[in-house]
DNA sequence: CTGAAAGCGCTAACAT
DNA sequence: ATGTTAGCGCTTTCAG
């Protein structure tokens, strides 16, 4: 019973075989336009009797000049892309509001910093917009490719590009927050752990030369926002917002600071994993928390596995802000003004930071 | 300098720019025919002085009948779609493979067990094959709508489907081999923490009634291979497969078993991040590990915030089975016969297991 | 409310 | 090595 066709049945066929012409057929299908309710059933019908599926989504792409797809530009190092807590929620926020446009997510895997080829898919996929997840550096090769095709661009935290809208956050705000509650805790000596800086994958204290090359822009504003209200006693520098990393960091801060009077006695962390990782190295030196020293982290994340503690953390709006990054890329293809925005960030205490130790 | 024109540049503009027939102008950008390379330089020429920018993808897809797209179906609850870590190191060993040849990955949130309802991607995007990265269900919403399509599937971890290659895990013998382990060091009372079961979220003890619902396949084979061994005092099901869930299970678990000279003394869990929040749940009962009570994990990931604890887990080569995935598309694609294939895991020991407690 | 016709931009036979 | 031609499958004016 039924034999396959050889190839798959079109629009045509179908119309053909409900004795309708193709612009009816296509109407029956869109929904939208003036049609008889019998005539719809008819082609239904007929499609049904052939296993026709619905427009073939090449067709109606070519035709209508879109693709409904939307090129996603997330991690910067190709294999670990998905590792980072932060950006997926972002990115789960983002294919939320782009679901309900029907709009599909394309992924595409960042470059790695450092490097200058990009990902094939940049340069051949089809796409109506991109998204840049994770911000720009200052001469970014993801972004040149896309400009080349006159691919529009939304950026997530970062510089702002020329007639990109760009969702970014008030992280430098967010950082100062930060170490003026550890300041008001009574703390003089705080060291800070850095989110990467950019291009190549360094690790060890920055000294003042190296601190002028961040150009990742979440590094750039929160190392700034730090500086507004303190100078850092160190800053120490990650290759990636893992929780190794800031073991590593904390551990060598912590353990190897002669005489152990100057140790610092608070660390603030770009990120949430980072802190995390600096609650872990901490405990692994004996020191308690915040007895010994207190810990402030960025992002909000829930670390249910940190417990009893919780961090003491600048909370951002992650899905939030992957749902603005959605609504800025429908706003552009609806062919409006591209508006930027910031969104707020707030620090929300945990058990993790407390008074400086008293000497 | 330059007016933006109204439209963009087509290969056909090209062509007759720089002197040549469209067909010429293509074989210039495809690479692949047989060109001279000053008619190529010529046609390349004409090309950036109209700011064509390579060939429409839309067109091209078209033509070719192929859009490139290999969708991938992930997480089985919207918005929660990224935050397991297995998936996402499948999904990052998928990317990279499909890469290479060029094709891209759409993403597909998954529906939420339980409802009939599927993303509408899945009826309408472009794409030439979709991968179900967590398996398939009995009936499954998902993989109706794109049979119904005839949309080639590639199934990881699940019951096999007509004509669609499986890329399976020997869960069931790992499962086994992890709870040997244990039995080996002479455990006998036993605990279980599941995986989801499938359709609905529940959490809780599961009777026996329960336990023949399960339907979603990682949890069956586990739950399988487990009982190959022995049968567990009590299994807990979980809504998620989140460090949360698995604290809660292992705190009622340890916690409220009276007398307490019944207690189990080991649990076995159907995923690390469920023994990693048994792991928490332990310590805060005030629980030696693995002296009180032994844990082991399934999946192998790394934790470092489980430090200084290290898991007791069966391995499962996750990159790996994103590029076998990745590899069955490929193969699906250049029309060859699909090949199913289970990949082999390893049961790691530990900090977690141990001898029994002498009562 | 339905039909006819025009093409979206490209590639791949085939012919030269 | 290059040109000619014919669509891929669909949507959308524009007439009727």
């Amino acid at each position: 019973m039924g034999r396959t066709p050889s190839s798959r049945p079109t629009l045509a066929r179908v119309a053909e075989r409900a004795g309708v012409s193709v612009s009816t057929a296509s109407l029956a299908f869109s929904g939208s336009g003036p049609i008889t309710p019998e005539t719809r059933d008819k082609v239904l019908a007929a499609a049904s009797e052939l296993g026709y599926t619905g427009p073939n989504p090449l067709g109606r792409q070519l035709r209508r000049g879109r693709s409904g797809i939307v090129g996603v530009v997330i991690g910067d190092h190709p294999g670990r892309a998905f590792r980072d807590p932060v950006a997926v929620q972002v990115l789960d926020g983002l294919v939320d509001v782009l679901g309900t446009e029907g709009l599909g997510v394309l992924l595409i895997p960042g470059v790695d910093l450092g490097q200058d080829a990009v990902d094939p898919l940049l340069e051949t996929a089809a796409m109506d917009v991109a998204v840049l997840v994770w911000g720009v550096l200052s001469e970014d090769p993801t972004l040149n490719a896309l400009q080349r095709r006159n691919v529009p661009v939304v950026v997530g935290e970062g510089r702002a590009v020329e007639g990109a809208p760009l969702v970014a956050l008030e992280d430098r705000a967010g950082a100062a927050e930060a170490v003026r509650h550890l300041v008001e805790l009574g703390h003089t000596r705080i060291a800070e752990i850095s989110l990467p800086f950019g291009r190549g994958e360094r690790s060890g204290p920055a000294d003042a030369e190296r601190l002028a090359c961040a150009d990742r822009t979440p590094t750039a504003h929160r190392m700034a926002g730090i500086r507004d209200v303190v100078d850092p006693v160190i800053t120490w520098e990650t290759p990636a917002s893992l929780v190794e990393h800031g073991r590593d960091a904390a551990t060598e801060i912590l353990g190897t600071w002669v005489p152990a009077s100057e140790r610092p006695t608070a660390i603030v962390a770009h990120s949430d994993l980072l802190a995390a990782g600096a609650v872990i190295a901490a405990r692994e030196l004996g020191l308690s928390i915040p007895e010994d020293v207190s810990i402030a982290g960025f992002d909000g994340l829930d670390l249910p596995w940190l417990s009893p503690d919780v961090l003491t953390s600048v909370h951002q709006p992650l899905r939030e802000k992957g749902a603005r990054l959605g609504r800025a890329v429908i706003d552009l293809l609806a062919g409006e003004e591209p508006t930027s925005i910031a969104l707020p960030v707030g620090l929300v205490p945990g058990t993790t930071t407390g008074p400086v130790p008293r000497t």
